[in-house]
Parts: structure tokens; C-alpha cells; sequence
DNA sequence: CTCATATTTAACTAGTAGGTTATATAGCCA
DNA sequence: TGGCTATATAACCTACTAGTTAAATATGAG
């Protein structure tokens, strides 16, 4: 899949997201990601490998641990992706809206 | 779902992301825009369907045309999110991975 | 070496996603 | 009305997702 793809399909979870909200405060080890969800190890570790395919993340160890760590890149990428759209919720939406109806009747050209 | 969830599950497909491109040069129905990929009708209708309930298209009736129409007010929603997550990626990303780490360690107490 | 802790892998389940083809519905035109 | 065009629904298939529990692996401490 391209990885476009891949980042929103990584952010379009809560738990997910919930897991990068608390990596904005820092790294943080599958037990503490664990924690504040009532899911098991297991799902948080397939979660962060979700995550870490996205690109949204890396690992590291630490003794036992394997903290994950916030990677912003892909984050960058779908928020450059949806910059394209912002004139479309920008203050001259009406603007563009009578532009692009005129636009259909060809009067454009 | 959340909204969130159902804006970047959406998102999370290249032919819905084409489909939004194509909207962005205004409305179109369903022939128009089941031309450029090779699917058939039906699949470009749930897609169509996927998008309006993640609140991103909205639908019309003209004569046997149903035309989608760009709604620009969910990707609003999700660049914002994305937006929180900006400093990460911003200049000064290297002082913020030094700031994290002193947190880390206690030592802004 | 053995034990304890942290995490991952394996195997399984229920539900959803994206596609298909065939059929049905909605609206215009003769 | 009957036929034509555009779109939607139904029924089905395959693959993936998010979760589970049980077992395996990795690391550090005695």
C-alpha cells in the first residue's frame, strides 16, 4: 500500500491516536502505552506495529523494554496531503464556489 | 465510530483520495468519476457512500445524475488534529527532543 | 543456571472492507 | 405506457482488522 494510505489508515483508530498523544509527551514503554486502555499487551504491540509500518514511529530497547518513540515525518506528509484542500475551508470558500460554478458552464475558457 | 476515525478511515484509500481530487475541480456524478479507474459502478457507489458518511462529499439529484459535492469541513477537523502535532516536524524539532528529555529525567520539576 | 519481567508470536474469532455480477429503482423522452 | 440512462441495492467472495488467550523469546538479577 502506498504510504499515504498507510498513515491515515494508522490514524483512523483511537487507540491509536490516544498512543501518539501520549508519545507528543515523550517515549514511553508498551506497558505504560498499555495502561490507560482496557486491552491486552498483545493489542498494544500490534498496534505499535501498525504504527511503526506507518512510519508514525520507532522502537528502541532498553533492557526488557522496547520504548516507542513519536516520528513525525508521515505526520508532515498527511498534513501537507490535506494543505491541498485548505482553500476550500478558507475564508474565500464562497469565492471559489461561485469560481468553480462558472468554471462547469465553461465560461472560463 | 468517532468522526476522526471515520474522516481518516476515508482517507485511508487512494481511489477515495482521487475521487476528492477530482471533486476539488468541482462537482461530478457517478459516471464521471467511475471513468478514470478501473472498478465498476457499484464499487465507485459505496465509495461514494464511505465518503458521505465521513461527512467529506455531500450528494444532489439532477434528472438521473446524482452529483457529489466536496465538503471541505471534515478535512478542517482532521488537518487540525494533525496541526497539534506540528512543532514536531517544525524547526525547532531538535530543541523539542531536548526539551522531552529533560522532562524525561525529571529535572524540569 | 534459574527466575522474574517485558514483550512478542501463534492460533483463533467476529466483524468489516472492497470488490464482483445481477437485479432493482428513479427520472426523462417518445 | 415503454424504453433508455444513471445510479443504487442485494448477495456473495476474499482478505484484512482488532481483539482474545496461551506459549515463546529477550534481558537483567541472584
Amino acid at each position: 500500500m502506498d504510504a499515504l494510505s498507510n498513515t491515515f489508515a494508522a490514524l483512523a483508530d483511537p487507540t491509536r491516536r490516544a498512543i501518539l498523544a501520549r508519545l507528543a509527551l515523550g517515549e514511553a514503554n508498551v506497558g505504560e502505552l498499555a495502561q490507560p486502555f482496557a486491552i491486552s499487551g498483545p493489542a498494544v504491540t500490534k498496534h505499535l506495529k501498525v504504527l511503526e509500518q506507518a512510519g508514525l514511529i520507532s522502537r528502541s530497547r532498553v533492557a526488557q523494554q522496547r520504548p516507542a518513540k513519536l516520528e513525525p515525518e508521515a505526520l508532515r506528509a498527511a498534513s501537507e496531503w490535506l494543505g491541498e484542500y485548505r482553500r476550500f475551508w478558507d475564508a474565500k470558500f464562497d469565492d471559489l464556489d461561485a469560481y468553480l460554478a462558472k468554471l462547469q458552464t465553461g465560461e472560463t475558457e
